[in-house]
DNA sequence: TGTTAGCACTCACTTAACACGAGTGCTAAT
DNA sequence: ATTAGCACTCGTGTTAAGTGAGTGCTAACA
């Protein structure tokens, strides 16, 4: 028994047409709606194999067949045909993201809900991150009596500070001469650099100051932690709902709550850090709650060791050509965007 | 017919019946339930009267009562037992937020995890802004060739940076002059402390830097902005699919859709920023999708000018003395240490 | 006059029976 | 190899009857 051309016309259509309808597609459908030159019988027949074969299933005896986890990964590697980005789609999303340079977490925010209009499906978003982000500017500013600020600039010139509060009150220009050393010092290192010779050496060449230099190294630390943990945006969470297979609010419900868990969510989208594009269909999710769920991973990149990543998901019904093409529109205008951001070579 | 004694016995009782099983009360459960010493044919009467004053009403002809908005305003402002939070439960919610001192968005995006723990319901959180952001610190450090990085640190110790992208190159000691003399002028100002004047004047006595100067001030700007910009942190919404009313998944959605939306988020906090604690009832609520909502908000404040709000959204039926005792708990918790920040006289 | 027992009535909800129809698998003819 | 025909399956929709929780009203009672 062999997968024929037929039998892929077939599948292709009982797929087309589930992804259209969620109604479980039946043999005299297939054989009015699309014009195979076959009868209903043999068309029954090939299904009879099809099934066999494990690409597509009965939910129960009468019913139609729909497409099972297996079908579906055949048609997202094999069958389905892939679509360009419709010109208007692509110039809604390059005004999302031109509206929002600069800002990146408005950006991302604001990304994620024009995908999530564009495909009705539920968007994450993690930020770019560097696996080892360098400094490239430290600095220290003294703020009032008691408290110094601490901002790092990354080499991807993603800046984060922290505010040190100490109960010595230093010298102002304690402080600034400290944040130059530090500065000299510290260029083009990542959190792993620092190690316990670098502290040593800090500790000798500081240490008039030794007094307040261990809040400042520990302010660095946590700091750097900051800059490398991921942020994730969520958006078009509700267009769950209005799918048919979420009809039943025990399986919504146990969904929305694996949503709202951030580190899950990380998980899924770090999953596919090395491919550009990823598909997830149903059982191949490991969370058991979205098993339900087709998953699509794209990655974008800022510079060669910076990326971030967008996920789409939906159920396995999911338009999966649609999105993918929405998808890969995405990537290419956010890598235009934020490649010139982190080059800092164009105007705000 | 007044509201005698008796009748509120009555209302309390349909209204704990309800809160606690979702069903309409009907006069015999209340006879049997409650020891009122009256049967439940004279119950019956009251309940008549009851309905007819407005608090209850009959979902349908042949059921019990269940009720009204009107009821539960009667209920919160006079009847309703205040509980205080279990030693527990302040227990847990103090551990929250010792673990994330220091860092205001965790600790605000970990107490509204807790706080939908505790409450089942959803929590919204805005972070604590002042509407009058003055500046206490003002920065530029060099960051490469064309790029420097505006650091501005309001009075509440709030840090906002901002990377300033331009296209001629300045000298590192002109951009810490110029930043030097930022810092002496704008110190104590807000957003509409700098005016044309203030502009002026920074444009005379910085004339030798008339080029870069614009980029500067749109940066400020810009900045100042951010700073007021509320941000709202979102948890819990999954509690709502476990509530009966939002059965009806139409209802489920079109909540769900709402608190997607931080701008009505930001306006349905932003309405009880001058009370203490606020009550929301069903009807009560402005917008549309939140008529079967209650919602309960409390203010934090930071610093007499600075306060963030802490909302808790369930159904009309939810159980406001638990939540207001939940809620005023972690308002005196959040601010012994939010207190502590702002004044900086605290080691982290 | 306020309270209560009794009773007729209402109406959502449940269950069972039944018909319907979409869909299948099998068989036999082409 | 294909297909027409047919019996069979099973979810869905409809109808009818029964159930029970609850009400409002009336008349009797303290």
């Amino acid at each position: 028994m062999s997968l024929n051309e037929r039998k892929i016309q077939i599948l292709q259509a009982i797929i087309n047409d589930y992804i259209e309808t969620a109604e479980p597609v039946g043999s005299r459908t297939i054989a009015k709606k699309y014009n195979l030159g076959i009868s209903s019988a043999t068309i029954r027949n090939e299904m009879s194999d099809l099934e066999e074969m494990g690409f597509i299933l009965q939910p129960h005896a009468s019913a139609g067949r729909i497409p099972s986890d297996l079908g579906y990964r055949l048609y997202v590697d094999h069958l389905m045909q892939k679509k360009e980005l419709g010109a208007e789609e692509a110039q809604y999303l390059q005004n999302v993201i031109s509206a929002n340079v600069g800002q990146i977490d408005y950006l991302l925010e604001e990304t994620a809900k024009a995908l999530s209009a564009l495909t009705n499906y539920t968007t994450i978003i993690s930020e770019p991150v560097s696996r080892r982000a360098r400094i490239k500017q430290i600095r220290l500013l003294p703020l009032d009596a008691s408290s110094v600020l601490l901002v790092i600039a990354t080499e991807d010139n993603f800046i984060k500070n922290h505010v040190i509060q100490m109960g010595i009150a230093p010298q102002e220009n304690e402080i600034f001469e400290m944040g130059l050393h530090l500065n000299q010092v510290l260029q083009g290192y990542s959190t792993e650099d620092i190690d316990a010779n670098v502290i040593q050496r800090l500790k000798t060449e500081l240490y008039a100051y030794q007094e307040i230099l261990p809040h400042i190294l520990t302010a660095i630390e946590k700091t750097m932690c900051a800059a490398e943990k991921v942020q994730v945006h969520l958006s078009g969470t509700n267009n769950i709902l209005a799918c048919p297979e979420f009809s039943d609010i025990q399986k919504a419900k146990s969904l929305f709550q694996t949503l709202e868990e951030k580190d899950v969510l990380v998980t899924l989208l770090e999953g596919s850090r090395t491919n550009d594009l990823q598909v997830l269909i149903g059982s191949e999710n490991t969370v058991q709650s979205m098993k339900d769920c087709s998953v699509i991973t794209a990655t974008y990149k800022m510079s060669d060791d910076t990326r971030g990543t967008i996920g789409i998901v939906g159920p396995t019904r999911m338009d999966y050509s649609q999105v993918i093409s929405v998808l890969n529109g995405m990537v290419t205008s956010i890598e235009k965007v934020l490649k010139n951001l982190a080059d800092g070579n164009k105007n705000t």
